[in-house]
RNA sequence: GCGGACGUGGCGGAAUUGGUAGACGCAAGGGACUUAAAAUCCCUCGAUCCUCGAUCGUGCGGGUUCGACCCCCGCCGUCCGCACCA
């Protein structure tokens, strides 16, 4: 029977219409039936829609499809990350306001979103550039200052020099601006931080309960955190070589233990000592201005030799008044962790070791391994840092370094040096505070004013939001905020003196480490958020499944997770400790590289540029245009430099979203990269036509057939069968398994074809009809998260009721799942020799007698009788000879 | 250097976590239908040996086990994150 083949881009349209026009996707918060939040990140309005996007809101949608179908009450909503200095260069470069520029991409890619069938709640929409939402940001910005979780300081910041701003040092990837690429300079500036460090414990420890993460982002976040025990050090200086007022030096360690090994003393560049020491010392001075201009990156670093300059200042040393130990300027010793000062023990350490043998300094070493000899124990080139025995360290020898440890904190903290105690334990963190102020225009005004008088002072609440000035000009390098003739000069709110703002605005991250929240309720003009809704006890969040890309594995993650614990210390939220219950981080949509020509005159070419041929599997690709040869390069990231990028309103135009769904959840795993081919996409379009076509060839003769599954004969297989994938593919869309679940339905329908071939020809019974329809509906309602609109399509078809998008998902007879009969693999010594079909529910007595009354197993025994018979029931059977 | 992940056909990947290795898809080869093409359908498709069949086979070398892609020990390789962090 000839039947027209399906054509999405009739169908598509008008399901998403009729989505629309239902509301069918808007969620109400006053609902009974039980909540899930799905999420994926939100994106940044860069113009157009990538590949990327479509990957990662292909997942969510599936899952927030299969919730809704699951009788969930589900929340799945889109916005808009759209602060960013990409406007500003577009309005530099284009002359365009970076408001009117914004709001046009996200115009765009609101209807490319739409096209993909997307089941999202447009009813909570927004941008974080819209006042409504900033103003929010700005009143919780006020709210976090007076809670203490907000400081102003001056520290060395982060300067990114192109793009003229400040940045986190999370933002700062080997050396350079995350986004400009641009080597980063420091400098001393008064910034404004969130004191993220204050919760640092808390961060690591809930770590732990995020089981529904991946391991990899927890461990990123953990090392970020980075957590060190240790003992703070005070080392009383040498009187006689001490500058004026300077009597001792803090010292933090990890290894107080290697404390007798100790052998020199380093301070960092900008040590407050080195510069009292250099005050008095020209050549110390000139040293210490060499070192500061040392690059930072991290291949620099690999090579930079070790370098030190002794201060001629001595500390004794606590456990030996006559032993005094050099303190050296170096190079190596980093000032913002710790109290940038080292003791250095040369036999432990391999810096310390390099930079010993460089300048002649002792190497006593102090610990060695289990076993070994402490007479002949040396340390030459190479530092032994492992666990081991303690040696030459006097009332430590013998220990462990782990009691040792305990035995030096113990003994310090009983001396007292001025009237402290000499060592105090103490727990270390490599993380720093948040530095959110940046120097730009197109971000959340920071909400103060500056009075020569009163200080930094908070913008009254009923003057929210500090709106951004519509009329700026980006002329001039630098901020433009700062440039603007008048938006700054504003009276003091305290005084009513003349006064500034602040013409800093927020770090973007900040505007997405709250979004989620503001999602449960986004219409509340009063404040961030609604109570009840947002985590009370019938409140959304957590988010329970959110979804991005791994990139922002420490970033976006660690300030969201800062941002939920400060929401709930100024009363925004009440009893969520982490924004995200379930986090999934999706591979990249990679592809081949194409390179026309060789040498210097070789030019990157675009998929689209190029036919590809595939002759006894031997690839080659020419360039369509003119047929000349193309090489085909390695897989890689799209790209616009190598021009291996797909666009998504192509795919969308000539498949239709549903195609497009569908290979983005086939075959590879979400967790990694996919491959895009064009050989793929036509695989996927074959089975949206091959699902169609079993549909509507089979459709006529099913209309007024009633759906029941059957237990015996032909159609008791088709019924077990599709009862068996239902119970699978949910169980794989649950694990986010997608590529598993299309794999099942794959196989489902191979197994429908053959029967409903023989109906549409007439040739089927009652009982097969009944069961082929039940088989047809189940497999319409499980491709309908994945493939909407051709759902939608069969569904109708069939004469179903509604949209294939309010049914249920579909339940499975769990009787059905299981065969009356099991075929066991029958091996002999480990090697499967053939199989053995009895009743599933045949005893070990049972099932070993069947498999040695077995020819083949008689002929492998050979009269004798077996040495071992292992029956595993239900899984196998090995006959050991 | 520290931490993590991974290694299975020509390719993407399955394998109920110790029980038939290679499901499913892609690519390829052969055939059917067609004047032809498209679409569709059928067959083959890890390697070796001459076929039935047998032997080998999950990065490499050992081990545990009736049985190992899976567990243990020792290597090799790839990818990712962090890094003069004291």
């Amino acid at each position: 029977m000839a039947t027209e083949r399906y054509n999405p881009r009739a169908s598509e349209p008008r399901w998403q219409k009729a989505w629309d026009e239902a509301k069918l996707f808007e969620t109400k918060n006053d609902d009974p039936r039980p909540k899930y939040y799905v999420l994926e990140m939100f994106p940044y309005p860069s113009g157009r829609i990538h590949i990327g996007h479509v990957r990662n809101y292909t997942m969510g949608d599936v899952v927030a499809r299969w919730r809704r179908a699951m009788g969930y009450n589900v929340l799945h909503p889109m916005g808009w990350d759209a602060f960013g200095l990409p406007a500003e260069n577009a309005a530099r470069d284009n002359k365009v306001n970076p408001r009117d520029w914004t709001y046009a991409n996200i115009a765009t890619m609101k209807a490319q979103l739409k096209t993909m069938g997307l089941s999202l709640d447009w009813a909570r929409e927004f941008a974080t550039c819209d006042p409504s939402y900033y103003k929010h940001q700005q009143k919780m910005f006020l709210d976090f200052w007076r809670s203490g979780l907000v400081e102003r300081k001056s520290a060395k910041v982060n300067w990114d020099p192109e793009d003229m701003t400040v940045l986190a040092n999370e933002q700062v990837i080997d050396g350079r601006g995350w986004r400009s690429g641009a080597l980063v300079e420091q400098r001393d500036l008064t910034q404004w931080f969130f004191k993220i460090t204050s919760m640092s414990q808390d961060l690591l420890d809930s770590l732990d309960t995020l089981d529904k993460w991946p391991e990899k982002v927890r461990v990123m976040q953990a090392n970020w955190i980075g957590r060190s025990e240790g003992l703070l050090i005070r080392w009383r200086l040498a009187e006689a070589t001490a500058p004026q007022g300077e009597t001792e030096l803090e010292v933090y360690t990890t290894r107080p233990d290697t404390i007798f090994g100790a052998s020199f003393m380093a301070v960092a560049a900008d040590h407050p000592l080195a510069k009292r020491a250099a005050e008095n010392d020209p050549a110390l001075a000139a040293f210490i201005e060499d070192i500061s201009h040392m690059g930072t990156s991290a291949a620099e670093l690999e090579t930079a030799e070790k370098k030190g300059f002794d201060t001629g200042i001595r500390v004794v040393h606590p456990f030996d008044d006559s032993w005094t130990l050099p303190v050296y300027v170096a190079n190596f010793v980093l000032m913002d962790y710790g109290t940038g000062a080292i003791f250095g023990c040369p036999s432990g350490d391999q810096r310390d070791l390099d930079f010993a043998n460089k300048y002649g300094l002792p190497v006593v070493p102090v610990v060695m391994p289990e076993g070994g000899d402490a007479k002949t124990f040396q340390i030459i080139d190479e530092a032994y840092g492992d666990d081991g025995v303690m040696i030459n360290s006097r009332f430590l020898d013998g220990m462990a370094p782990k009691q040792a440890f305990d035995e030096v904190a113990t003994r310090l903290s009983g001396v007292t040096v001025g009237n402290r105690p000499q060592g105090e334990r103490k727990v270390q963190f490599r993380l720093r505070d948040w530095l959110i102020s940046r120097q730009r225009y197109w971000g959340c005004p920071i909400p103060v004013i500056h009075c020569e008088a009163c200080g930094a002072v908070p913008v009254p609440s009923d003057q929210l939001p500090v709106e951004l000035p519509a009329e700026v000009s980006f002329d001039k390098p630098g901020n433009p905020l700062d440039h603007h003739p008048t938006w700054k000069h504003v009276d003091c709110p305290q005084c009513g003196k003349p006064a500034k703002r602040d013409t800093d605005t927020m770090d973007t991250f900040v505007d997405s480490s709250w979004y989620f929240a503001r999602f449960t309720d986004p219409w509340n003009q009063e404040s961030p958020t609604t109570p009840n809704y947002a985590d009370g006890p019938n409140g959304w969040m957590p988010v329970n499944q959110y979804i991005g890309g791994i990139e922002h594995a420490i970033l976006h993650l660690l300030y969201s997770r800062f941002f939920t614990r400060a929401m709930k210390v100024t009363g925004h939220l009440s009893e969520v400790k982490e924004p995200f219950e379930g986090m999934f981080t999706q591979g990249m949509v990679v592809h081949e590289t194409y390179r026309l020509g060789s040498g210097p005159n070789a030019r990157w070419v675009q998929p689209v540029e190029v036919k590809i041929e595939d002759v006894d599997g031997k690839r080659s690709a020419t360039l369509i245009a003119d047929g000349s040869p193309v090489d085909i390069g390695p897989i890689e990231k799209m790209s616009k430099s190598k021009k291996n990028v797909v666009d998504p309103d192509d795919i969308l135009a000539s498949y239709g979203a549903d195609t497009a769904r569908w290979f983005m959840l086939s075959d590879s795993p979400p967790e990694r990269d996919v491959i895009w081919t064009e050989a793929g996409v036509e695989g996927a379009h074959r089975f949206v036509q091959r699902v169609w076509r079993l549909v509507s060839e089979t459709a006529p003769a099913l209309r007024g057939v009633a759906a029941k599954a059957a237990s015996e004969g032909e159609a008791g297989v088709l019924s077990k069968a599709a009862h068996k994938t239902v119970k699978a593919v949910g169980e794989d869309i649950g694990r986010l398994s997608f590529n598993k679940a299309v794999a099942r339905l794959y196989e489902l329908i191979n197994t429908i074809q053959p029967p409903a071939a023989a109906l549409a020809s007439g040739k089927a019974d009652a009982t097969g009809a009944a069961a082929l329809r039940q088989a047809i509906e189940m497999l319409v309602l499980m491709i309908a998260p994945m493939m909407p609109h051709l759902a939608e399509e069969c569904w109708s078809a069939l004469g179903g009721e509604g949209f294939v998008a309010n049914q249920r998902w579909p339940e499975f007879d769990p009787a059905l799942t299981v065969d009356n009969d099991v075929v066991y693999p029958v091996q002999i010594n480990g090697k499967k020799r053939g199989d053995l079909t009895i009743a599933r529910d045949a005893d070990q007595g049972t099932v070993e007698k069947a498999v040695l009354a077995l020819d083949f197993v008689q002929k492998a025994l050979d009269g004798k009788p077996p040495r071992k018979v292992i029956v595993v029931l239900q899984r196998i059977v090995n006959v050991v000879a």
